[in-house]
DNA sequence: GTTGATCATA
């Protein structure tokens, strides 16, 4: 299971974040991430009744896209399949539903193709975009309608329990909800004012990277790990800030060209994750190491993870076989933890500061004891100094968690003979503020070259506490947004 | 109250 950041699967779901987020938030730009050869079919019936047939290339796709009028259009993902393809792309289905001007919800299969942009590793552009809406396939007269309950019915155990628990659990941890751009207040960022340029072949380049970054928030929150950058009391502020393309270059070795050029399209890029060394030939995955600077080793990350599992093993598997060891500083050691919580419950709460890869609560006092303490482990170290930062962190609203960066079993014992209690106040201290003098976090590292910073990210915690957090409290907000479709 | 287990090896 796991890597999932090199997976295919990793590179559909960001990817599918980042789209649905443009095309809730920024429709207009919707046309960036596709090419001049692109194909593009988006549901609709011609005059005829016909199923609407697609339109090729940036411009026409671009148009086509105004055509269509989107506006406030929510998508909720059921469920998202991205396979490795031919030429080293990736092909995306997506199932979900989408209202468009606050129409009704309407289920629909997209099917993206992400070809490589070609200059640079790990950029892609959408090849083909194929979407059709299942009312306008298969009807949608009463009697049909009917059948399709009574088949939905049948069908779900088939899809569903696979495609459920994926879902379920992904969703829980790793799936991207169901981009609900929903996002208000998030979007304040500015990248929500997303100029609306025109000319989309001719400014492809600029624009490219620069959409994804703007959106919504939950793309944001893989972004790289964040530049040593101060982040004062904006921090909290919307938080992720992120972009698809920064999400997947945040590891990008080669990210170092900035633009690609020559490629029209809004490029995507994505990353996977791997140890630096390893260059990989592989199908898919490429890691590497975050255009950050602060970047300086980063071990691979391992796939394997407990409830992951299952989501990530569709994907996965490319990288599989290859282990990993997550470094500690993306890992949370979580005390303090109620006795009758779940790793679910514990996955959601934290998904919410990044990208859980993996997750354990421990039952080793299960002797007597029962289980109080569990790590978590993110894609990056960013969430965790973020969550460190954000402390103290508040579950249900009451318990107060005790997290901390994993702690090895040295640095522990020289704590302990050293007077750790010092030791871990200061941390403490520096952790929190993120006004500090050396927030660490923040908000980082996006790639913008033009820099817009991304907002920072702050806050944090899914449920602040009446704490004097410094999480402001925003972060519940934050955390609904997301939390609201999952949970569906 | 409290910091795991896992892989395979030069």
């Amino acid at each position: 299971m796991v890597m999932e950041k090199t997976s295919p699967l990793l590179v559909g779901r960001e990817f599918v974040r980042q789209y649905y987020t443009v095309l809730n938030k920024a429709p207009d730009f919707l046309h960036r991430f596709y090419g001049r050869n692109s194909s593009y079919v988006h549901g609709g019936l011609d005059s005829n009744g016909k199923l609407a047939e697609a339109v090729y290339g940036q411009t026409e796709i671009h148009k086509k896209v105004m055509s269509l009028h989107f506006s406030e259009c929510h998508t909720k993902i059921r469920h998202v399949d991205a396979h490795a393809t031919l030429g080293d792309g990736v092909v995306v289905q997506v199932m979900g539903e989408l209202s468009n001007s606050g129409q009704p919800m309407r289920r629909f299969l997209q099917t993206f193709v992400l070809a490589p942009e070609g200059s640079v590793d790990n950029k892609f552009y959408v090849h083909n975009d194929i979407f059709r809406y299942e009312d306008e396939v298969f009807g949608d007269s009463e009697a049909e309608l009917e059948e399709e309950s009574e088949v939905e019915e049948e069908e779900e155990p088939h899809v569903s329990p696979e495609a459920q628990h994926t879902t379920t659990h992904a969703s829980n941890c790793y799936e991207p909800h169901p981009v609900s751009t929903t996002v208000d207040q998030v979007m304040e960022d500015p990248a929500a004012d997303v100029e609306p340029e025109s000319e989309p072949e001719a400014r492809v380049e600029e624009l490219k990277e620069d959409v994804p970054e703007k959106i919504p928030e939950e793309l944001k929150e893989k972004s790289p790990s964040p530049t040593p950058v101060e982040t004062a009391p904006q921090m909290q502020e919307p938080p992720k800030t992120f972009s698809w393309a920064s999400v997947t270059s945040k590891n990008l070795p080669l990210s170092g060209s900035g633009p690609s050029s020559g490629i029209p399209p809004h490029v995507v890029k994505v990353t996977t994750s791997q140890p630096r060394a390893e260059v990989r030939s592989e199908a898919s995955a490429v890691p590497l190491r975050p255009r950050d600077q602060r970047v300086r080793d980063r071990p691979a990350l391992s796939s394997r993870g407990p409830r992951t599992g299952r989501a990530e093993s569709e994907a996965g598997e490319v990288d599989r076989g290859r282990m990993v060891r997550y470094p500690d500083n993306h890992q949370l050691f979580v005390g303090n933890l109620p006795h009758d919580i779940s790793e679910r419950e514990l996955c959601d709460f934290f998904m919410t500061y990044g990208n859980v890869v993996e997750l354990r609560i421990n039952t080793k006092g299960v002797g007597g004891k029962l289980p109080n303490f569990g790590f978590v482990v993110f894609d990056d170290s960013e969430p965790v100094q973020r969550i460190l930062g954000a402390r103290p962190i508040m579950f249900r609203g009451e318990v107060r968690l005790n997290v901390e960066e994993k702690k090895t079993r040295l640095v522990r014992e020289r704590e302990a003979r050293s007077g750790a209690s010092d030791d871990r106040r200061d941390s403490r201290r520096m952790d929190r503020g993120p006004s500090g003098p050396r927030g660490i976090m923040g908000s980082g590292g996006m790639r913008d070259r033009d820099n817009r910073a991304p907002p920072p990210r702050g806050g944090m915690a899914p449920r602040s506490g009446p704490g004097p957090a410094r999480g402001p409290a925003r972060g519940p907000a934050q955390a609904e947004t997301r939390f609201s479709e999952k949970r569906r």
